[in-house]
DNA sequence: CTTCTCCTGTAAAGTAACTTACGTTTAAAT
DNA sequence: ATTTAAACGTAAGTTACTTTACAGGAGAAG
């Protein structure tokens, strides 16, 4: 889960990092203004934490340049203690919890938990392709005929990365990208695997194989 | 639908109050528990978010002058993570449902909403879902058929949350944080455990495992 | 105060579900 | 016809959940 953590202590910073590591974050750190905004517009991240102290300017600043530009990620917000107005600009801005110094880790790793699931909450976005529906949120398929299926993590991933582009043709390196990293790439073999139970669920007309190419959603399914 | 927030942490309050106006409650909010009773009892709320920690008093003292005069409308109380005792007096002094914190706003605006459309049935203490109806004063299980289990404290704390709301998966993550606070997180096991201990109570069939996702309580049960 | 009971949480073993690997068969393309 | 990619079936591996039994502790009863 990718963090940014954008804090000028130097010395917080890599005790934070370090323990935001622990518990399974990659964080990456900055300490300016300027690079924040850069990488919060240009990474993908799942959250970040913002101290609003920066040395080359305020970091509400940054949180409005993240909002306006389309960084969606949640925020949490370092304020001073007892600074109520920041958190209150800070809400206002568009962060989503704040927590005052000084603070115990393992309350902004629980806060930090919080606002990552409420931030996957609220994109309810179910993906409708033809006949078909998937939810986000409960991570099932529901077919027009009224039947629901409840999906496994890894066929869930390959079935929305297909069902987002209906009609698009999906390389197998493509999709090995999309459902594992770099590290725990299994054997190539295992797309065709879950290609096949998708199959079975909403039918083998419904995903063409592209052969030499890759696997299509139809769209006009 | 107007709405009565009584909440003192200022950036609290200010980020409930505009997530709840977005899904069109009309909020009120106050920070004393003096403001809270007397707008309690002459404005004509939908129903009202009672946080038990004030500056100026016990918010159970605000819930019982409410129900005192003739104020009606639904409650749902905030209460500090883990916190039982509060919990058990809540319910006890005319609360409808609680919520620990820190809780998403999904389940605040969820858990309103049953509150306040249960209200417009009737007011009443206990929670009816399927076969199966929860006695908030008791502290027990009835079934259709007619026997009655009395349950242990963490029994009914997790019972009620999934109760509360079927059909929704809450995770394994979700469920301890509503039963435990930082301090005292046992085993995460717990969970499995006392899942197990319901199930042999409601039967297997009733609460739902979605592995990796968490466990839900089935409404058609 | 001591004993007993029941609740709670832990640990470890058992099982089911999901994931991956691999060998074989089938089908497509040249 | 030959080569190559995909499909299939099965089995092994891995992870998440279930089950069980028990130890410690709090509160009730004696």
């Amino acid at each position: 889960m990718r963090l940014l953590l954008v804090e000028d202590d130097r010395l917080l910073a890599e005790g934070l990092a370090s323990q935001l590591e622990k518990v399974g974050f990659s964080v990456d750190v900055t300490r300016t203004a300027k690079e924040a905004i850069i990488l919060g517009e240009q990474e993908d991240y799942k959250a970040g934490v913002l101290d609003l102290g920066l040395p080359d300017g305020n970091g509400l600043d940054v949180l409005r340049r993240w909002r306006k530009s389309n960084a969606i990620f949640p925020v949490l917000i370092l304020t001073a203690r007892g600074d109520w107005q920041d958190k209150v600009n800070g809400l206002k801005a568009g962060a989503d919890d704040y927590l005052a110094k000084p603070f115990q880790t393992e309350e902004l790793i629980a806060r930090l938990n919080a606002i990552v699931r409420r931030s996957e909450g609220r994109v309810q976005s179910s993906l409708k392709a033809g006949r078909f529906e998937l939810d986000e949120n409960r991570q099932c398929l529901r077919i027009d005929d009224g039947t629901e299926h409840s999906l496994t993590g890894t066929e869930f991933r390959l079935l929305r990365c297909l069902m987002g582009r209906p009609g698009y043709i999906f390389s197998k390196e493509q999709l090995m990208e999309q459902l594992y990293n770099l590290n725990e790439a299994p054997n190539e073999n295992i797309i065709e695997a879950y290609i096949r139970r998708l199959r079975k669920l909403v039918g083998p007309e419904t995903i063409t194989t592209r052969r030499g190419q890759g696997y299509l959603f139809n769209d006009a399914a």
